[in-house]
DNA sequence: AATGAATGAGCATTCATTCAT
DNA sequence: TATGAATGAATGCTCATTCAT
């Protein structure tokens, strides 16, 4: 990659970047294309050079700042163990992501006239989770009639935690829906990675 | 109140209900004063004869449409019945309460990063479960620990399937979080209310 | 029509006036809607309420300066009268039309690339000349086969000399035509209407 | 001319090239520098390495793809032969001429509000008609008194018909004017070639 | 010779709001 | 009570042009 291609990149990124902390702040229809480029230090025309439009910067933003890859790539890790160990810390995973990742959630929600954004956004958190917990059951470890609903909640109290300032506790919520998805005698929620 | 008033009181109520259809279609910054105007059959200028500005027509329209008190009383009803019984009835009238406000659910979401609005009708709606599931608690049917992630979880499947169309199965949440909080042995859901 | 109504009319006909003024002095796409604003000392949003766009301010312009009434018009009045008599009245009374709307002209062509006004202008030039010599030949006093090259010629001769500033002169221009379109003999011009 | 030479050579060739098409689709304001840019599959600064400005590229574009030249060179060939002979094929060159240059002369028409461009076109079809007329008025063929208005006519005829896509019967057309100028009886238009 | 990033001014248009009537 | 003309600031976007590479 050439000097002027790497620069460019930059710039991109460094729009990108700009335009995903004022739309956190301002939400996506309250932030100006002007807005943008006060907080990029740069005129509004560049950011045409870069982008077609300012939906395609909100398409850019939720594209290249996507943790939806981050998300699914969560379930991975540990398919095959037990729900007792796993499901604390995948919660707990998903929680994180979602903070790190908070400006981004914001205009999910803010962009959510305009888009199929957050659609996605929850469709994949309810995939991943879903997935997951059919293994468990797959495993004779969760009853199976329940978790299309658990998936559900689980994804939704965070991400409502998350989008009001209200978090959730992690800890209690998954303490509720393994007993809720047990078998028979309530599960013990195991810290300890087995080895 | 004489017919003055009255026929104020009609004219206020016409504005509020064209806002909140438009509000609900466009979203509440994409949507016009004019817009809102022209779906009343009236002027601009006569909005602000009723409303100090939109912002103020937003806030009214949140109001006095607001089904939160609604939301409240469901409570009431029957506080002092077995969750068994009373949780199914209960989140249904929540699902069917958000169904019957949708156009209203769908401001508080647009409206979120102008107001603290979003953050009351989540709060209500934890509220009032949390309320109800304590009170069972305190009667000993329910394990009191897990009250909070429990309420947070029912009302956030409950919202975010109406937000996104994916609606969830009220019966298959309402049944995951009873076994979640059973003392003991899962607990029978229980369809017909007792005398 | 009540006061308010005739407000805004002289409102309409001052916006449609200083857009005449400022198209012919700018070109239709060299003038800016600030331009027109501040010629008629206004702000550009009300342009807007009396416009749809500057589309629909250029179609105003021309339709209600529209002069191709006036030029049809000169037709009727001396219909069935000699050619040697009219046609130098009629092709003087074009070439003064065209003349004290000599701004409205400079729209059409400057306009020419957005719309089918120009070709209007032109068609309807050229039919007025063609329904009047079509008359003369019918009575005998002109050669009817050459009628659709003299309307385009008288036409097209008056308009160019017009957009160009470089004027024909209409005493020649009509004695040729005349001469050209004669039975026989050259046709004597007569410039005293008959009685 | 070193291939360094030539090679720029071909470069502003094409250069004007693409801003003549574009300019024809377009319109000169309604074509940006851009547009031609990417018409000429080039990058817009390197279409001021070859003009100073935009300005400056219409003005190359009237220049050098110019048929005024060819408009006078028509007049040479047959300047001392008979009107009835040559005008048809003058008038039928003229307007092949201009067939050929369509996108030219739609620039003529389309710069005309920052340009003398027009006037010039205007009056160098009328100089080259006017010329030989007048060469045939001294060889006693034509009467003197109308060549001026026959200039004007026949060329105003041919352009007007072009711009506007109507075009005119150049045969009718000139049948018209050679019977307009003839010195007695009617001429007889000659389409054969004296050897 | 050629690129394309960057600018800054300008564009048509929209909007919430005011106010004389 | 109701109108709708009028404002002024802002919006998303385009453009001709410059210039370091």
């Amino acid at each position: 990659m050439s000097a002027r291609q790497e620069q460019a990149q930059r710039r991109r990124e460094q729009l990108i970047e700009a335009a995903l902390v004022v739309f956190a702040r301002k939400g996506v229809d309250g932030a100006s294309v002007k807005d943008i480029a006060r907080a990029a230090a740069v005129t509004p025309g560049l950011l045409y050079h870069y982008f077609e439009s300012k939906e395609d910067l909100v398409a850019a933003v939720l594209e290249e700042r996507g943790f939806l890859p981050q998300l699914r790539a969560l379930l991975g890790e540990y398919a095959d163990q037990p729900a007792t160990t796993v499901l604390p810390r995948l919660i707990r995973a998903f929680d994180e992501t979602l903070s790190a990742n908070a400006d981004v959630v914001s205009v999910f929600f803010s962009a959510s006239h305009a888009d199929a954004a957050l659609r996605d956004f929850v469709a994949t958190g309810n995939d991943v989770l879903r997935s997951y917990l059919k293994s468990r059951a797959d495993a004779g470890e969760l009853r199976p009639e329940l978790i299309g609903a658990a998936a559900g909640a689980l994804f939704a109290a965070v991400a409502i935690g998350h989008t009001t300032g209200r978090r959730v506790d992690v800890d209690e919520l998954v303490e509720l829906v393994l007993n809720g998805l047990a078998t028979q005698s309530p599960l013990e929620v195991n810290d300890v990675l087995p080895v």
